[in-house]
DNA sequence: TAGGTTCATTGATTTATGTTAATCAAATGG
DNA sequence: CCATTTGATTAACATAAATCAATGAACCTA
């Protein structure tokens, strides 16, 4: 858990007494692999710290499905979407590796906005987060190659090479699996 | 002004003692056509309601910009990123036509955070909003052609296309000039 | 461990878009 | 109001990626 506060005091001071209501609220989870976390359709409930694994992001498509967005150790994992306006996901959270989270309750992050300084200011860093790197995804998207996104992503995210299929790469950087073969081929 | 208010009411009941502080450190301010109301290496000092007018957002490259989002009447705009951490923006603003907005600085938000009750849920909305916004928005990239990207935006923003030039909704949608061009003709 | 499934790669073909360049129309500024 | 600039369209050609199809390797799982 000292991982957690650790995580945070990189951009908050928190209190010991602070510290003692977030933690308390913690709840330990594991989960194996091809766990479905959340599915489309339910209302998220938690907001859960990554302690070790690796998360996909996809919603349905005709034949394959679309692989979005990705979740890492010492990260955050949520259907936020869904957790913040506590209506249905529309996409589904599955874990591509074993995975342990420390869970948070839609409730209980409530309970810490009202009792602790830190709170909001977790909260409204944590919105402000996932909106800048939305924005940045963006440009990527606009801006770059599917080429050039791979190539980031293996600089940003070696690991995740190493232990997922190329099929959800692919679909993250917006290409067929085929296409990906290719930029690999290209590269080597 | 009632127009502000109206918009805030469609999510949250506001207080009258709210809206007179609120409301008493808006800004009324003209902008014409053209109008760069942030530039790059800025820091963005306001947030603004847009009573009137078209904005867009976009970052330069090597030839032409890239054109990577819009605002309208009636919408909020602000160098968002760059507003929250209060460091220099890495993308420019501009006035598409003739702009009418009602500003607040950083300075009179965080007075607002601290004097009302409906301040922060405000602020959390706004920034819950844009997430969502860009949620969407990197779905559209990666899971629709830029032809259904045209459509969308010709149903969701039919003015947008009357009144700007059609290389920035290009830009905006992620092709050439001269390939939306060739979408229009297919289209029509 | 054997059999079936999933995954990555490759090839051939088609399609959409980029690039370069030219032309015409529209908007703008002196 | 005219000259210049800016914007939209079209064409020809090049390129990247989609699609369809096949194959072999890797991986589950009973």
């Amino acid at each position: 858990m000292e991982q957690i506060r650790k995580h945070f005091e990189k951009n908050f001071v928190i209190t010991d007494q602070d510290w003692q209501i977030f933690s308390s609220k913690l709840v330990r989870r594991e989960f194996k692999k091809k766990h479905l976390l959340l599915k489309k359709g339910q209302i998220e409930n938690h907001l859960s710290f990554i302690e070790e694994g690796i998360l996909r992001f996809y919603i349905e498509k005709q034949t394959s499905d679309l692989t979005f967005s990705f979740a890492f150790s010492n990260g955050f994992v949520s259907g936020y979407n869904s957790f913040l306006t506590q209506t249905p996901s529309s996409y589904f959270i599955e874990t591509l590796t074993k995975t342990v989270l420390w869970q948070l309750t839609f409730e209980d992050l409530q309970e810490i906005y009202r009792a602790t300084e830190i709170g909001n200011a977790i909260g409204r860093h944590a919105s402000e987060d996932l909106f800048l790197k939305k924005s940045q995804r963006e440009l990527s998207l606009l801006n770059q190659s599917a080429q050039q996104r791979y190539l980031d992503l293996f600089e940003e995210q070696p690991e995740l090479l190493k232990n997922i299929p190329l099929k959800y790469i692919a679909s993250y950087i917006g290409v067929t699996p085929q296409a990906l073969s290719r930029i690999r081929k290209r590269i080597s």
